[in-house]
DNA sequence: GCCAACGTTGGC
DNA sequence: GCCAACGTTGGC
């Protein structure tokens, strides 16, 4: 399984909203740029992603699951914009901020730290394994 | 609200 | 195909 983060404006669409949509998800629509679309046509069912809000809170808050594969972004009519369906599947007992994660050696490399403006990112076995403990989860 | 970093666009 | 100009993102 793979792990990747998603990244979303609180403003535009929050972790409450993710979690409202339920068990079935919803399209994590609005991605407009490549490399991030990229990431979601790898992306398999069941992988997991972090959910973390940008800007306002600017810390993870959630785990997400991938439900459905990609496919063609409602919200574009251009068919180069794919995006993954998700479901919301657990808070993080503490949402691990950057600043923290910035403060963790073992996340140096951490797309999130380093490259903070791609809005889908890959996240290694190990970086979801530290993140999680931070956040109070087993993993 | 500012501005640095990055991606995209478009003229050549 | 290069690169300057521009727009957007997101941390501060």
């Amino acid at each position: 399984m793979a792990y990747w983060l998603f990244k979303s404006e609180p403003d535009s669409w929050s972790w409450e909203q993710q979690k409202a949509a339920g068990a079935k998800g919803t399209e994590w629509t609005g991605v407009r740029n490549y490399q991030a679309r990229n990431n979601m046509r790898a992306m398999k069912l069941g992988d997991r992603g972090f959910f973390y809000h940008s800007n306002e809170g600017k810390q993870i808050v959630g785990i997400v699951e991938v439900v459905t594969l990609a496919h063609p972004d409602s919200t574009s009519d251009n068919p180069t914009w794919e995006c993954v369906d998700l479901k919301a599947v657990e808070d993080m007992p503490k949402p691990v901020t950057l600043a923290a994660a910035k403060e963790n050696a073992k996340l140096s490399k951490m797309a999130l730290t380093s490259n903070s403006r791609l809005s889908v990112q890959p996240v290694t076995d190990e970086e979801w394994a530290e993140v999680c403990r931070m956040g109070g989860l087993k993993g």
